[in-house]
Formats: structure tokens, sequence, C-alpha cells
DNA sequence: TTGTACGCGTTATCAC
DNA sequence: GTGATAACGCGTACAA
């Protein structure tokens, strides 16, 4: 059942449906209805694959999730969430969803090579890229429009992103740690092969800057956005008697309330612990977490309409968004 | 480029070109080198829309997640490991995975003719189908190869899916609670309208049959898959005194804590719990919960695998597949 | 072993 | 307003 079927049951010609299909003009009211009828009762369809031939364009955007870790060894609502925002706002404007998703066992130049080789793609949005994947260096040369969420380990001013303050927002943690009157401030980093990880490091070490308070290497742990790492980290921290802890993600706070729970470790009256993301387990966290909350849908969401905008020409040149921020206080760090 | 351009720089025809690519026989191994290296030189990928016009195969699957509301209301690792399992599986065949997520805001219908009328999949795959889901009626008449995850509601017989022995695994779960020596064993309910939500009902009731105590309808609490229907359901059956509650999934079981907590109902001294799936936060609950594990990422693969083999024609008819299923136990149901 | 020619189902460009 | 007809890029019988 094809163009042409309809057109013969319809008695006109084969061009005549397509512009019926395609909501084009010059064609009368009464065939139009004529052919719309035949193609409702027939349940008629257009091929897609002949029409992505003559049109170079699929209607498909692909996504890709480089590394899926998270997924396996955390309680993670940030994937599930991302991944909605994206389909929701894809599927809002017809489009679909082609998933790739990193393994912790295969190798990252395999999965590479099937996206960057797949036609099948008006365009890409790339998640959470960390600075040492194999695709960093071809990011450049993809014809197809590419949108990166979270912003990119290299050439962040040639690529287009969707992200958050992590500078300030990372300001805005330690800030809220220092007004309670906190001195010995830790830090547990998330990957620092992620810009995300960095840059909350960085206002971490503005904030002690800014409040007059030291910087000690030995209250930085380079960790992993992991709650085994939050774990390790504040077993490894609690010798040199922090009084906060700032974790550089929620999951990572999960593995520091449980470390200090098994050190008979008060939180928060021994020590505040504040995380960020704002992802589910900050709310059933004993105590809830307070933490920075990251509009993490909504980063879908804008990153899904901005490789839109570049694939129906809308816009032109990489576009970078920050997304906003905001401090939620609730029981890990104390009176606030 | 196309091929045409690749045969005229190898001083070939197209069709020999198309031959080598396709790793097709009656090829000299000396052109077949000539011509390898010039599409290498090139980076030329065949146009996957031409391809799939004449084969009539994309090469892509299509995963179908009709409800996504635990994505958002709990913290729940289960979707992502079914997706990390149907991901892997996929990509393992070269296919690649084209996602529909349901919306909590969206209606089911117009998700439904995307899905039946999008022609770039050669199968599909549904993740839990509720049995109200207007897609059910349209089961049947899809024409491509689709693979259920989780006993369908309807038509099971007619169509291939994979799942677990449910009812077997609710017997399995209660028994455990039974041999504690409880005798006041209380369930929350998943989904009613999911098969699996049921089938563990039926399981529960089994058990208690078995051992000759009473089915007690003050003891059921009809919930959902979700920690709110299991922070409902725990409060509600507290009036009742129950001192063992089985429920239908870990996510309800966090819920039945969180309840129980707040009302100075001590886990396990007071009540035992029991959860289902074994998934993330099993293990980090407070207690750790005693659960009945299923192999979530294996239901994933073996879903791709079934498509993937209806798809290549490898098998035909629709085939049912049953994983098992094993009693975990941790901290929440006391000794055991 | 290699090349020719046709068809896949659609859109786009013409003529009418 | 409508209908031929030529692409789009590839696979594949069939001929050479």
């Amino acid at each position: 059942m094809n163009l042409e079927d309809i057109a013969r049951k319809a008695g006109v010609s084969r061009s005549t449906v397509s512009r019926v299909i395609n909501d084009a003009p010059n064609v009368s009211a009464t065939t139009r209805d004529r052919v719309r009828q035949i193609i409702e009762a027939e349940k008629f369809h257009p091929n897609a694959a002949a029409r992505a031939l003559v049109t170079r364009r699929t209607d498909v955007i692909g996504v890709v999730i480089p590394s899926v870790e998270n997924i396996f060894f955390t309680d993670n609502s940030y994937w599930p969430m991302l991944l909605a925002g994206l389909g929701q706002a894809l599927r809002a404007e017809d489009y679909a969803m082609l998933l790739w998703m990193g393994e912790v066992t295969d190798n990252d130049e395999r999965l590479m090579r099937k996206v960057s080789n797949h036609h099948m793609v008006d365009g890409l949005v790339f998640a959470s890229l960390t600075g040492d994947h194999p695709m960093q260096s071809h990011l450049l040369e993809m014809r197809s429009p590419i949108v990166m969420i979270d912003k990119p380990y290299y050439n962040a001013d040639c690529l287009s992103y969707v992200s958050i303050d992590n500078v300030r927002a990372g300001e805005m943690a330690t800030e809220h740690l220092i007004k309670l009157g906190r001195k010995r401030i830790a830090h547990i980093t998330g990957h620092l092969t992620i810009t995300d990880g960095n840059d909350r490091l960085q206002g971490y070490k503005n904030a002690l800057r800014n409040a007059g308070l030291p910087i000690d290497d030995n209250l930085i742990y380079e960790g992993l956005f992991h709650r085994d790492a939050g774990y390790a980290g504040m077993k490894h921290l609690l010798q040199f008697k922090p009084d906060a802890v700032f974790a550089g993600g929620d999951t990572i706070a999960i593995g520091v309330l449980q470390a200090a729970h098994e050190a008979g470790v008060r939180i928060p009256d021994d020590v505040s612990v504040i995380g960020f993301d704002d992802i589910d387990v900050a709310r059933t966290a004993i105590p809830q977490l307070t933490t920075i909350r990251q509009p993490v849908l909504r980063k879908g969401e804008v990153a899904a309409r901005m490789v839109l905008d570049m694939v129906e020409g809308r816009t032109q040149g990489p576009q970078q968004v920050l997304l906003p921020t905001e401090l939620v206080i609730r029981k890990s760090c104390g009176a606030g």
C-alpha cells in the first residue's frame, strides 16, 4: 500500500495524494477530503524511509549517554529524568528519540563509531561526556547539529550546550555551610573529568576564599559521582575532623551519610552535609538532604529544543544556555 | 558522496562497491581491497534511508515504556536497568534503539498513534503495558514483531513476552514470612492492572492457604508500584495490627518503612517487611530490605534477543520466557 | 568476476 | 488545481 495505490483509489495522481498528506496548497477542498477519507479508510501511512531518502530528514534525534555507571551503582534518577525531559520535548514536535547508552563493559570507541555512522538522525544530544572520552575528538567534525548536556570539557565555545552555573552553585552550597558557622568544610568532588565536577570544586574554593577561610587540601577528596565514592571519601575525611561536607552530588552525599552513620558521627549535629542535584534520594535520605537543586527535567527539555532549533534552521551558530539552580534547605545541615 | 562516487574513484561499478560493503561474495580480493581503501579514505558510509527503502529493514528496534510514573515518583532503578539490558543486547547485534516514553501529562492515545505509525522500526518491545492502556487493542493487528516485557494482561497466549513467575515468587515471599512464624501477614499490592501485581497477590493467597492461614481482606491493601502507595498502605494497615508485610515492590516497601518509622513501629522487631525486585533501594534502605530478586537487566536482554530472533526470522510464533527469581535475605524480616 | 538496469516509495519541478 | 516525470541512493536479478 503506497501513494500510488491511494491515488488510484481516489482517482487522482500520486502527486495530489502527496500534497494532501503534506498539507501542501493547491488542492481543491473536495479532492482533499476525498483523498483524506481513502487514507483514513486504508489506514495508510507514508513510508518513512522513502520520505527520508528524498527529504534528507528522518524526524529522529539521537541521544547519547556515554557513561551509565550511575545507573548501576546508585539509585539515581538523574538519567531517567533527563530522558523524560528530552522525550517530552522531542515528541511535542513530532520527533522520535534514538537512544544509545554506553556500557561499563564496552569500549567507548565502538559506541562512538555506531553513533557517528548512523545516518538516521537529524541531530544529536550528548549527555555528560567526560573529558577523556574518545568521542571528544570527533565532536567538531560531525555534520549534524549537536547539543551537549553539561558544559563540554573542550571547545566549549564552539559547541552548543545546556548546563547550570556550577561555579556559582558550588559557591552557594559552601556559603550556606559558612553561614551556619561551619569552619572546617570538606568537599567530596564528582568526576573531575566532567566540567560540572570541576566547576563545583572551583565554587567551593571561591566561597572559602571570599569568606577568608583557608583552603585545606586535606579536606578535599577527589571522588566520582557515586555513592561508593561518597562513602570512601567520608571514611577518609573523618580523620581530619570536618564539621561540614559539601558533596558534589546527592548520591555522593548518601554515601557520606552512611559512612557517618557507621562511624557514629551525627548528621547534622556533628557534621553538616549538603548535596547537589536534588534528585529523589535527597528527600528520602535520613536525615533529608539539604541540597542544590538543578532542573534536570528541564535540562532535557531545553537540550531537545535547542537541537530542534538547529535542525529546523531556527538558530545558527553555537548557543549556550545556563539554567538556574536553587538552594533547598532540609535537615542535613542543621538549623538553616 | 555515494556508492557511485566511490565506484568512480575505484574504477569499478556501483554494484561492486555495494558487494564490498555488504561482504557479498564474487569480488576478487584485489578489487575488494582497493574499494575498501577508498571507502576508508573517504570515510564513506552508505545512506541508511536508501538502504532501508530497498531492504525494508532499518536495524532499529522500538522500545515503548507507556507509563513512566515511577521515574518521577520514586528512586527507581527498574527502568534504567531494563533500558540498559535492552540497549546492550540490541547493540550487540548492531541494532539501534528508538525509545518512546509515556508522559504523565500526555494522553496515551497520542503516543500510541506515534508508535504504531512510525515505520522506522523492524520490531517493538513494550514494557509493562497496563491492562487499561489504549494500545492493548492494537497489539494483535500490528504487523511488526512485538515482544512484551511482563505478561500481557490480555491475549497472553498470542503474544511473545518475557517475565518471571510472579505467582511462585509471591508464594516464596509469603512463605518466608510464614516460616519466620508470622501470623498476620499483610500484602500491599502493586498495580492490579499489571499482571505482575495481580499474580503476586495470587501467590500471597496461595501461600497463606497452603499454610492453613486465613485470608483476611483487611490485610490486603490495593496499591500501586509507588512509594507513596506503600506509605499510605502501611498507614492504613497499622490499625489491623499486622506482624508482617509483603510489599508488591521495593519502592512500595520503602514507603512501608517510612510509615512504620513515623508510627514508632520497629522493623523487623514488630513487623517483618519483604519487598520485591531487589532494585537498588533495597540495599540502601534502613534496615536493608529482604526481597525477591528479579533479573531486570536480563529481562531487557532477553526481550531484545527475542524480538531480534523474530525480526531475523530465527523464530516463529509467539514465545514466552519466564526468568528465575531468588529470595534475598537481609535485615527487614528478622532472623531468617 | 564484473557491470547493466530496474525498482523501492516518496518529494520536487515542471508543464498543463 | 492537477498530473507526468525526474531525482534520492541503494540492492539485486540478470546479462556479459
